[in-house]
DNA sequence: TTTT
DNA sequence: TTTT
């Protein structure tokens, strides 16, 4: 019975994360972020190889990312993989995988001060305007978030 | 491009491992694992939650899988998250998740020596006889194989 | 200021748990674990080398850790590196590195029901009875506690 | 016997590297790091708490941290507790926990290139003039090494 | 001694 | 779809 179930990732988003307010109040971001290894192959030659990752975060963590995260972002994150199970029209099972965030911190963001915050990249048009990715603290949420390691426990 | 992908998990085998022997002289396992978590509801009534995971294990650590492991074992697992993409029949991009295994360790097996090893569940019909699953040092594979701690480093 | 400091362990416990019942009515378990590995060495012979770990588990952590953990119990930690440090009598600086743990699963103990739990060698002569280690549901604390995941967060 | 002893740490570099190339041919980098936590205390008012691990690197990984890591730059890493243990002159046993570094990865160098690499504090006096901080693929070790995620692999 |  |  005793279980353990926990996910550590860092890369960048792919997008700017899709958020959505429910009627109940919750929030709910979602997010794909890309792990990429590089190593040789055999012949010596550099090979890349990316992992897309969905992630899932809720209420606090779901408004930081809103605020704070952008596609290209690093992050540094821990979770839980969870899964949904269906049956699709054809009557087949499926079942889709996702990393439901536990924490996540943002990486990298001491050196952005001096060039453009995020790079041309991170803020393309289909998003609103992307905040300063500095994270001065007068910028930082008056509600007691923390910006830098957002957690939030449901537990499951 | 700096990533990290990283799985832990401490669970148990739903089944005992599908082993293939493929002619290019590889050997892979495939692996079901349940990581429970258990939590109390807003009721104060206690729940259980069991995630499965679709294990991949290679070569060295396939052959100790399928000499030591089976269904219920216990074990922990490093790994990584390796999807594969396609498209089904009606042209739906398709995606399935599973833990590609980095090392895992068998678990809890110190103790299980005066009982039935592995216990009732442990040994299905489908399944070769299980071995002692008190590991003595003795009974370690010859090729030098770590029971304990199996490590196989393929790039991806 | 984006920071992670992350302790997994899988081990056995060299000792009973030493427990402070504090006038504060705080409760400290101070555990020793070992992590063993094996390896070959150069010439082919397996040489197993053992690190010991300083615990430190607080309140409901802690009076489970006094109800079920034994000298051999096998646990799964996770922690974080916490040092303390002051001058000594000679004025040279010392460092006393622990783990403060942040959660722990007990491990192995769903087989153990066939023979002695816990083994003969968990229970030495100076511990009280240990308890039934295969931790049925009808044991477990009423206050709530979990057996199998004990979480307990402090700030720091 | 199965043990696991796993550190996982975000953190920056309190100085630059320090590197020693040993008569033997190997290679020896010793880093300090921090990771800094931040919380709300009862009163509401931010705290932070920094705690300093002491890291070690060998061979291909200290040559890599020479070359491009410096006092200010931001690192992932796992590797493992590693502890020496002596008696000092007044006969007392004295232990010293270092982190043995088993892999590590150089984060937030995306956003490095627009301003000063590194920053101002990155390049202190008592340092070697810091190379281009953004890892152009050029000046990647011909070794073969990579920076993004170096690895060593030793017993222990 | 870092970082924000 | 990210990043280097």
């Amino acid at each position: 019975m005793a279980g353990v179930n926990k996910v550590i990732l860092v890369g960048n988003l792919g997008r700017d994360p899709e958020v959505k307010h429910l009627e109940s109040g919750s929030v709910v971001a979602n997010v794909t972020l890309a792990t990429t290894e590089a190593y040789k192959d055999r012949s010596g030659n550099r090979v890349e190889n990316t992992e897309w990752h969905d992630l899932e975060m809720w209420d606090g963590q779901a408004k930081v990312a809103e605020q704070y995260l952008r596609k290209g972002s690093q992050i540094f994150v821990e979770g839980k993989i969870k899964s949904d199970t269906w049956q699709d029209e054809q009557g087949n099972n499926r079942k889709k995988v996702r990393i439901r965030v536990l924490s996540f911190t943002m990486l990298g963001s001491r050196n952005a001060e001096g060039g453009a915050p995020g790079g041309s990249s991170s803020n393309a048009g289909q998003s609103q305007p992307a905040p300063n990715k500095a994270q001065p603290a007068a910028s930082m949420p008056s509600s007691g978030g923390n910006i830098d390691d957002v957690e939030d426990d449901l537990p499951f």
